[in-house]
DNA sequence: CATTTGACTTTGA
DNA sequence: TTCAAAGCCAAAT
């Protein structure tokens, strides 16, 4: 009884800290090149007790989430900065340095 | 059972 | 190069 949901709470599980994944990577792991969106809509039903670093997952352009999903503007940079995640100016990601690469 | 929504990606202008 | 619209899949209503 593997759901897509615990496929994506599987893979999200494997990101190494202070690296960070995008949807669409995750998404092509499940076998779903075009299902970005679900990954990102598993994550809004992930439970906080799987520990799961959501806030490692973010889109392509290595920007953050809304900020009504983790209940502030600035909790999911919090998170990454306390991992050693750097920013850029525009207050992205910097995915040339943290992006998350199984295929190093 | 059909419609709407959603933490995205890709393509076109 | 940047901005806007379409596409996609699955769950919730």
């Amino acid at each position: 009884m593997k759901g897509f949901f615990q496929e994506v709470y599987g893979i999200v599980a494997q990101i190494p800290g202070g690296k960070v994944a995008t949807y669409g990577q995750i998404a092509m792991m499940l076998g779903r090149p075009r299902g970005a969106r679900m990954v990102g809509w598993a994550m809004a039903g992930v439970p906080q007790e799987l520990n799961l670093p959501c806030h490692q997952v973010v889109n392509q352009i290595g920007e953050l989430s809304p900020a009504h999903v983790f209940g502030g503007e600035g909790r999911q940079r919090a998170l990454l900065e306390a991992e050693g995640v750097t920013f850029n100016q525009s207050g992205k990601i910097n995915m040339k340095m943290h992006l998350w690469q199984q295929d190093i």
